[in-house]
DNA sequence: ATTGCGAATTAATCTAAATCAATATTCTGC
DNA sequence: GCAGAATATTGATTTAGATTAATTCGCAAT
């Protein structure tokens, strides 16, 4: 295969994989799968099965429905909200993508989370009623605003809800603690590597494409992120490409050989 | 009440200041102090401000104080759990103190927390019904285990136990977070004054002196944690001795300086 | 199409912290 | 109290990744 082959089969691809999160819907029926529109309801989202109403029945649901605010479509580098504005709501990522930082005292500021669809973001404000960090649309990005203090109220009627939004915390404190891992103990290949398989399986968790994706983040916003430079980044996936693990151009990703990248990190 | 009061029994100096975690009763009076007690009550325990009890009232403690059980206490290195064993409880430490650590690939461990009195350990396990690392004691301690099936059971009928239990995961949230700061750009140097600037505040919640203090852990335990090689965690210290910020004398530690410690960290 | 600017790559040099190595100190069990 | 092991310190050397610097690429606005 030539490498225009491959070029063009690869820009094709890219475009469809990201295409239920960015095209406008091209029919009526369509509608629902539009990830812009705010009119969609819980139950008919898409992103049902893993975002807050899993493990609700069709009554919870709708109840759920009820406190949700979908809110008009954020704009690339919109904030969702800023560094210490006061907590009152948690947020569920319906399309696109953002990024949480937080502002050093030299001014530079430091990534401290992306979130795809289906993600939720805000909870770092949960214990101290004020957000810990500012987040930002990394894209065009739509997202499902749930008040808090709502959620709690509703989370009491329904112990589904409570049990779920509890292994929801969970589990961002278990990946946190991941990434403390990583950052205290990998080297700078390592880090990329468990990057872009952590991407991977979270496009996977949305039904696209595990091994082909849009880096929606820049260079920069990886190094800080990983705690590398941008120039460190930039070489590494250089030295992927090179070893023939990732095929790299710009912000396309494709992972070739995702059972070496696991080896990387250790995974066998 | 000075902690020196209630824990005559020690010897005096360095080790005063954490008498109170250590001490056995010495009268019957002080019985109900005891931190190694098994029949201590939440609404009589000293940690009852900083624990789960908080903001519950007179019924709604003792209806907390029913699910907990009070086991024997844990010698130093005894295993609360284990990675991957099945998630049951989160516990509450009531003296002495604890860390967690995940083994890596090549067998050696990186510390992924430290745990005081009154804080919560073991909410990675939440979401995925496993510990996601193992947990043993630092020295002699006790903890409150409490069934997370029965918490949650609990929590549904108590509001207030709810919204508490989400605060202090959400507590853990950007805890994580601000670790996931601090290695991804902080220094040695930097690192390390955080490490003695945490403990010290989290020594002065449960009344003990927050410039005063003996280091429960192995250098080497703060370098995983940090991600610093123990060399350097020692070579740090001496530096910071030298600079006359702190005193450090094997496992003592005084801070001597702690605003240009905090300055160090960036905090003016 | 052209300009302008942020984003990305690449190369040369530097440095903070790791590694390697040796010694000293402190605990632990007998 | 003593022996051996674990823990901690200190110094010499190496190195992974940072820093500095220059160039190229990509794309939005005109």
């Amino acid at each position: 295969m030539s490498p225009a082959d491959v070029t063009s089969s690869r820009t094709k691809g890219n475009e469809e994989n990201i295409a239920i999160q960015h095209s406008p819907a091209a029919s009526a029926s369509a509608r629902t799968l539009c990830p812009h529109n705010p009119n969609i309801s819980c139950a008919s989202c898409r992103l049902n099965e893993l975002c807050l109403p899993i493990a609700l029945n069709k009554t919870e649901i709708h109840q759920l429905d009820e406190i949700v605010e979908r809110n008009r479509p954020y704009k690339k580098g919109d904030h969702l909200y800023r560094q210490s504005d006061e907590f009152k709501s948690v947020y569920a990522v319906r399309s696109g993508s953002f990024k949480s930082y937080v502002l050093s005292d030299t001014g530079q500021g430091r990534v401290t989370g992306f979130f795809l669809p289906g993600e939720i973001i805000g909870m770092d404000g949960i214990a101290s009623k004020h957000y810990a960090n500012s987040t930002q649309a990394l894209e065009h990005s739509s997202i499902c605003e749930i008040p808090f203090s709502q959620l709690e109220k509703l989370s009491h009627q329904l112990p589904n809800l409570q049990h779920h939004f509890f292994a929801i915390m969970g589990n961002e404190i278990a990946k946190d603690q991941q990434i403390h891992t990583l950052l205290s103990s990998y080297t700078a290949e390592e880090r990329t590597a468990s990057f872009l398989l952590s991407l991977s399986s979270r496009y996977a968790r949305v039904s696209l494409s595990p091994s082909r994706f849009l880096l929606p983040m820049t260079r920069s916003d990886i190094g800080e992120y990983l705690g590398l430079t941008v120039e460190t980044v930039s070489r590494i996936f250089t030295a992927l490409q090179r070893k023939g693990l990732i095929e790299v151009n710009n912000r396309e990703i494709e992972l070739l050989n995702i059972d070496t990248l696991r080896k990387i990190i250790g995974v066998d």
